[in-house]
DNA sequence: TACTTGATCTATGGCAACTAGAACAAGTCC
DNA sequence: GGACTTGTTCTAGTTGCCATAGATCAAGTA
């Protein structure tokens, strides 16, 4: 299912949490006006506490993607499906060039971070 | 100066510390045989505690960057400067086409994160 | 009305980051 | 040799985030 937790990652399973539904969204597995599931039952489902789901949910909120109400739950506002074809490619091309300058992968993603301030 | 620290960004100070070397001895900024400042010394140059800096050097050595020796300080052992003309040039396209995409600056990360894993 | 589901509050345990001070050891320099 | 520099190691304390837990409340649904 989308909603793959690594507990042995360092990564908060917050952010873990957030960041799929965010890369779900974008990538059109999870559309605008579909239902997420309810952070009780996402909860169990990924062995997680209560909060824990309803905090990444209200994060998900802050940033637009997603709008909670009782009794109804999260649905999915964010934008339709982009065209990620572009990006895909660039990414490769990136990581490949990474490899060939010897940059870690810690090094390319602050590489990463600074180009996109601007 | 290259050693430039955000107090406010959620990133680690160590960590911060940790990229700004890493990057500089990529770009050339830092050369094998130069030497870092004394932790002291930049930990006051910087407004951060020894253990800190002394703690981002450490990781620096463990990452084959730098050697550490008491006495004589830190020095850079690393690779010699690589072309990053390749690099610098994917990371515009990427984030030329992140932004078309609308993808945010988080979820464009994570999907690096993933494309570097592979 | 009964049920669902997010919102809010309090509390707790664990851990990482950071700070602080002290003593120590290996190296440099005169 | 002696003074100084600088990383190593140790102990210790504070702070904040993450995650868990349980209880209660409020808004919406069926």
């Amino acid at each position: 299912m989308i909603f793959r937790i690594d507990t042995a990652s360092d990564e908060p399973l917050f952010e873990q949490l957030v960041s799929r539904v965010r890369l779900g969204i974008a990538r059109g597995e999870l559309r605008a006006g579909e239902r997420l599931p309810p952070a009780r039952e996402l909860g169990t489902a990924l062995d997680m506490n209560v909060h824990t789901v309803l905090h990444a949910y209200q994060v998900l909120r802050d940033e637009g993607l997603i709008e909670l109400r009782r009794g109804r739950g999260a649905v999915v506002t964010g934008p339709a499906k982009a065209d990620l074809s572009a990006v895909e490619r660039a990414l490769e091309t990136l990581v490949q060039a990474a490899r060939e300058a010897r940059l870690s992968p810690e090094a390319t993603t602050t590489l990463l971070k600074e180009a996109m301030k601007r």
